[in-house]
DNA sequence: GTATGCTTTCGGC
DNA sequence: TTACGGCCGAAAGCATAC
């Protein structure tokens, strides 16, 4: 079962002050750059019937919106954030096992508590979401399938406040008509050769011969094309440990080209991601940088260390010899600039035996 | 050839 | 007609190993 938030951000700002729910209410990332600079984090229902949706400008949904008594509000994660762990310690309680996706998605295995019985799942997922709407007054949509895969395609063909249930007999009808690009794996390449193949439809894949997909996209990817195109998907629920990178990322006042102006920005960032790994007890292993450009390009380089490290000062150093060399192979202006640590590790077992301990 | 791991880019929200 | 965030995980693409 996957479960959904609706529009979450947005949902959580009518749940804050019911008098706009009826209007359309657009959740924004301001930069600070100027008056209306930034983009739509989300937007309710109403505002998506004139075309506004998460990440468009700022000032092009002003423009859509500009007939209509529209409400602009800034994101306000540490809410959101607070509303998402009630909301998921419900759902937890609900699951035999249980993996949270993101601020506003979780998957729950029901298989023991319902018996594999689809009418005791669907009971239950009303349950939730009656749960959920008590506790938290907030609405969100569900899919039921066999496995993650049907479960996370079921929860977005009805959607608010949606209920989708696919039993294992109604795969086939349920998966044939839908384009490729729904199941996770296919992107737009992916989707590019596929249409070579004259394939468009999840139908049309299950039609293809397997060897023909191992042969175009290799063993992994294409048996699991043959699969996931049948419903087919071992993927197990499982609970998710500590995420698996920590970045910032910020939009400078001014463009500039200066590799002293951008490393002044990212370090203060470096200050701010590093001491969210230290209060995770956690080490990284690599490190990388982001640059958008004033054109909107984006740029990244990155290095991988051989053994996790947690120290400040290895990271600035990494950080700014990352921009010295994407600044010497790119003749861009700097318009935001970000860091990231990656190949997060426990402070414990930090060491990956080289070779295995015993056998081989 | 395929598997694996790293780097860079993409895309959802 | 343009306009443009911040964060995450996934996908793509490549190099190297087997």
């Amino acid at each position: 079962m996957l479960v959904d938030l609706d529009y979450f951000f947005a949902q959580s700002e009518e749940r804050r002050n019911p008098s706009i729910k009826d209007k359309p209410v657009v959740v924004c990332v301001y930069s600070g750059r100027t008056e209306d600079s930034g983009a739509v984090s989300t937007a309710n229902y109403v505002a998506r019937k004139y075309g506004v949706k998460s990440g468009i400008p700022i000032s092009l949904a002003k423009q859509k919106l500009k007939d209509e008594d529209a409400v602009f509000l800034p994101v306000d994660k540490k809410f959101y954030h607070q509303i998402s762990d009630n909301i998921m310690e419900i759902l937890r309680s609900h699951a035999d096992v249980f993996e949270q996706v993101g601020i506003d998605e979780a998957y729950l295995d029901v298989t023991q508590r319902t018996k594999s019985d689809y009418q005791q799942a669907e009971n239950l997922a009303e349950i939730i979401r009656a749960d959920v709407l008590a506790q938290e007054q907030l609405t969100c949509s569900i899919g039921i399938g066999p496995n993650k895969l049907v479960a996370k395609i079921a929860a977005d063909v009805q959607k608010p406040d949606g209920l989708t249930v696919v039993k294992p007999h109604e795969l086939n009808v349920f998966l044939s008509p839908l384009p490729v690009r729904r199941l996770v794996g296919i992107g737009k390449i992916i989707e590019k050769k596929l249409e070579a193949l004259g394939v468009r439809t999840v139908g049309q894949l299950a039609q293809v011969d397997v060897q023909l997909l191992v042969d175009v996209f290799g063993r992994k990817l294409g048996t699991y094309f043959h699969n996931a195109s049948r419903g087919i998907d071992d993927e197990p629920v499982q609970e998710r440990g500590e995420p698996e990178s920590v970045s910032r990322i910020s939009t400078l006042k001014n463009d500039t080209k200066e590799l002293t102006d951008i490393i002044d920005e990212a370090y203060k960032l470096c200050d701010e991601v590093h001491a969210r790994l230290l209060k995770r007890e956690l080490l990284y292993r690599s490190v990388s940088i982001y640059l958008v450009a004033g054109d909107l390009s984006v740029h990244s380089r990155s290095k991988t260390f051989e053994n996790p490290t947690r120290n400040l000062i290895t990271f600035k150093e990494t950080v700014k010899e990352l921009f010295e060399k994407l600044l010497n192979e790119n003749d861009v202006v700097a318009r935001r600039v970000g860091v990231k640590l990656s190949n997060l590790t426990k402070k414990e077992n930090q060491q990956k035996p080289l070779t295995s301990f015993f056998g081989n």
